[in-house]
DNA sequence: TAGTGGTCTAGACCACTCA
DNA sequence: GAGTGGTCTAGACCACTAT
């Protein structure tokens, strides 16, 4: 409790020490800790230092602040991670193999009653329904199927034969929020066709819708050859 | 561009406004943005205020910023979400199921090949091994299959016939870092047998591995009843 | 070397919420 | 009502890096 820091005092310095008195159960699971302006002469900092560094843990759940009630290490709790939302390409790139891409079918269609509970459509809309096939080292690497909505500015200029949708998507619609789903799947006849692999091989899917604002933008399903892993830290 | 903020400028303010013209593409894919000191001054507010928003998109992957060379759009946005790593009483009370658990079994074993590479740990190690099974509604949701190193404090007296490991290790083993995987894989004879699938059937899995500081706390390998999805928000 | 973001400070006021 | 975190300010200095 009573050791000193030494060196520098940055906002990082007071989260590290903070961090140890959560590990080291110093400050114990349950209990309020010492207030910013206490934490603030402790160690002879701003309170606003002291609130830079424990903002942030409270943001990875480490924390648990309130008004009035104060700064409580959680008997329980839930850590959060983050993970990059992969562009294909980059994915396929960064695994140090070589990226390429097949358009497989393109047309604008009537979106099956799944699509439409998802992106919260009214009936009998139409979207551009694009599916298309990545592959890494010339090996199949993930399947795309997207639905987009064809109020997208600039979509009628896309090309999709030469630039995936997932790519033209991130740098043509910025937006502002969405969903992710990831399961297990079994491959059924076409992917097991795409991916040469039996069917009924279990293939990892990520299911994503995107907004902008109120407006639906696109839906899409990636799923990916057998054996695939995402990773990610915390 | 002229558009001047109604009310109180605040940085949830200015970040909405910043992801506004990111959006309207006022500020361009791959072009620099006015400096922090321009925006404070356009808004009528410290730089400080500036910087508290426009960190925080650098943070999602929305803007990139480095030091003399000001603040860009990213070509390609690398977007970033962040998921909950459930508690998994949590997960499964939340879908309004009640929790159910059950140990298998329980012993000190050698450290199998696999995990010993993924914890970094010398050859001949023996941690505590446990596998258990957690019911929602008494069908089973999740099987959970875990090492824990012996030296982690307090191990003895915990009683995995009562509390999970999850639980236990998430309000006693405080850690530093980590790292996740998920992917899909096909139901052996244990885990049909578990979850009343047929075998090869599609289970979603993750992988987690535990460190505080140098010292590797735990791995553990969740695997999900068919259908399970795990959900986020971006 | 100069321009830009990163951070700290000391003080202030506000918003929320517990008692 | 009062205690706590949330935020803003105006100014300052520092760290990094493009040129």
């Amino acid at each position: 409790m009573a050791k000193p820091l030494s060196g520098p005092v940055t906002w990082q310095t007071i989260q590290a020490e903070a961090l140890r008195r959560i590990r080291d159960r110093e400050w114990k699971p349950g209990a309020q800790i010492p207030h910013e302006a206490q934490l603030a002469a402790e160690f002879g900092c701003a309170r606003a230092t002291v609130n830079r560094a424990l903002r942030e843990l409270a943001e990875l759940g480490l924390l648990e602040r309130r008004r009035k009630a104060g700064t409580r290490v959680p008997l329980n709790p839930v850590r959060r991670a983050t993970f990059q939302i992969p562009i294909i390409r980059h994915d396929v790139e960064g695994r140090g193999a070589s990226h390429s891409y097949q358009r497989l079918q393109q047309a604008i269609e009537p979106v099956p009653a799944s699509i439409q509970g998802q992106l919260d459509l009214p009936p009998d809309c139409k979207f551009l329904h694009v599916t298309a096939l990545h592959l890494a080292d010339g090996a199949a690497f993930c399947h795309e199927d997207r639905w987009i909505n064809p109020a997208v500015p600039g979509l009628e200029s896309a090309d999709f034969s030469k630039v995936s949708p997932n790519e033209w998507l991130v740098q043509n619609a910025a937006f502002s929020g969405g969903g992710i789903e990831f399961f297990a799947t079994e491959a059924d006849a076409a992917m097991s066709a795409l991916f040469g692999c039996p069917q009924g091989a279990a293939l990892f899917v990520m299911d994503r819708t995107t907004w902008a604002g109120p407006l639906a933008i696109t839906a899409v399903r990636l799923t990916y050859a057998p054996g695939h892993r995402m990773t990610t830290a915390i």
